[in-house]
DNA sequence: AACGACGCTGTAAGCGCTTACATAACACGA
DNA sequence: TCGTGTTATGTAAGCGCTTACAGCGTCGTT
């Protein structure tokens, strides 16, 4: 089914053996003028192509790394994917994708699914109960973490800072004379979720107010539908914390439906500095965590693993923080 | 580097021949229970994983499936890119992206990059220069093409319409009572891009309108750029067609911020259907081309051409034609 | 009791490629 | 002229896996 000419058709055609046919091909210096181009040509006219898994099988290097991602679509994790992609390119590497759904069984099964395909991993698992991750995963192969590990996190990673994130949200939120902030919370077992809702908490008490936390799960439709909650109760908050930016969006969208204005009535913040924060109205504030430079970070320091011999190189591996910045535009910008 | 535990060790381990663990591995029926028992329990133990690579190699098969794109992030590939990794799902394979970055050659050797890792090609090249792909391409790879080729596209396909759905946006916003209709067209070279604009220079045409044609270039910041050159002429338009929804998007932010009233003022409608239209204020109408759709059913069209032999099913594809749908939203509705 | 049929297991031949090693060819200085 | 170093080419051994085929023990049948 699949390519079906050959090196050793190639070989045959050039009318040598298939050492020098792959030795031109590959650009090496010992081979004649003569030969290469004979070779090339061949190459050429018989259109060959090399056959990639053949390649990594005798080099055992396929110049590919494999990118576990709960989703590969959305706002998020496509510009995370962004930042790989550029630091691949940088690298002159391939990217295989897969996305996990949320799963970490299917995390762990694409992995498998990756093996002996790819000389590296990148993996962003927040599942709060990612313990089987740590045991299962690493069948001595390069890995990078983004985000952060349930177990034992003692794997080279990129992790946003996302506790003080949150707490600067809240501080801010403060600073502009909100005094009833409530926060939509991320999926429940999502450690990032998890951390940000702890900075929430922590903040709230720092500043002497009481919580009020509605449940979410990262998309748009929960931002929109915590609103309606809010609506429906006596005193609406004045301030909006939401775990991330998608749900920032469906809740100024459905702020907005019901004519409260933002920031004036309620002040909004959202986590994460997706692109659409700023083609929303008002522009959303947030917690840039520097989405792209986690991908693009990320494949950098696996990259450096698995040039090196990965598994010393592994340990010494520190796990890099990320410290968001906060981003202030319309949505909480009070005058 | 890589795994380094083999189908050899395992076998060893278990006390049987590699064939047997082969079979025990692979859940064929011709191995006793005794024996299934004693490989899984070795696998584990050994924490085996199979080698992707050789496993390929040997079975000329890679459940996995190139995806050759423009870009790989932004809204309008993030939406494909789900599309195909549902189809993707659907049907057990995996899922090998790369970004051509708008360039032909790029493309090429991202294809080539990828034979023998894939069973087959899913690519979207609208460059008007692609004769060089339909030649280069195909080494006897299944292969869809999304959106159409530049050369004699006999491969299977799945197309938008867009000269179609230009002109239905121009005639929508006819309707609505635009009498100065512009055009922010995309990249030159691009063929979507050069259909919209016959499209609406068409339907211009049919109206008895002159047209005004600005430069674009897909994205957001060429959208806005458009608008500053209209608001500096002496007469705005009163409706504005961009060729796809970023541009639109950008053209939106411009005029608000010059406190023009759409769609009072100004009706603008984009192209594409992206997910970020609706959070728009005001929300922006557009054509739905199915972006979501268009990945996944190529995928599902690629899928059948792999179960079949590829090169006779190859040849009956018929190319399918999507015709997109009028999306009216508040940007270009007037009461 | 002998024979074929059947089912499990092992042996080995690849899949297409790279690469260590052997070989051959050639040029050089002595 | 011969040995030696240098370089181009070929031979063959894998990389880890699947799978056709052969081998062999068992069982049912006559």
């Amino acid at each position: 089914m699949a390519a079906s000419v050959t090196l050793n058709d190639v070989a045959k055609a050039a009318g040598v053996s298939i050492a020098s046919a792959s030795r031109a091909i590959n650009g090496l210096d010992n081979v004649t003028e003569e030969v290469r181009e004979r070779v090339l040509a061949a190459a050429g006219k018989l259109k060959y192509v090399p056959h990639g898994a053949a390649r990594a099988l005798a080099m055992s290097r396929t110049n590919t790394i494999g990118v576990i991602l709960p989703d590969i679509y959305g706002e998020f994790f496509s510009e995370i994917i962004r930042g790989i992609d550029v630091g691949a390119r940088a690298s002159g590497l391939h990217i295989l994708v897969s996305g996990s759904h949320g799963d970490v069984k299917e995390a762990v099964k694409a992995a498998r699914a990756m093996a002996g395909r790819v000389d590296g991993l990148l993996v962003m698992a927040p599942y709060a109960d990612a313990d089987d991750l740590s045991g299962k995963l690493p069948f001595n192969l390069p890995l990078v973490m983004m985000g952060g590990v349930g177990g034992q996190a003692d794997l080279p990673s990129l992790v946003v800072d996302n506790y003080s994130g949150a707490l600067e949200a809240v501080r801010h939120l403060h600073e502009q004379g909100c005094r009833r902030i409530a926060h939509i919370a991320g999926p429940e077992s999502n450690l990032e979720a998890q951390d940000r809702l702890r900075g929430y908490l922590d903040g709230l008490k720092e500043a002497g107010l009481s919580p009020q936390v509605l449940p979410g799960d990262f998309t748009d439709a929960t931002g929109y539908a915590a609103v309606q909650t809010l609506l429906a109760q006596d005193q609406m908050p004045d301030g909006l914390f939401a775990a991330n930016d998608m749900m920032a969006l469906g809740a100024t969208l459905g702020l907005r439906e019901a004519g409260v204005s933002i920031p004036d009535d309620v002040a909004v913040i959202g986590f994460d500095d997706i692109p659409v924060t700023r083609y929303a109205s008002p522009p959303i504030s947030t917690l840039r965590a520097g989405v792209f430079d986690i991908g693009r970070r990320s494949l950098e320091l696996l990259s450096a693993l698995i040039e090196r011999g990965s598994a010393e190189a592994s340990a010494s591996a520190a796990s890099l923080i990320v410290r968001p910045e906060l981003v202030v535009r319309a949505s909480s910008r009070r005058r």
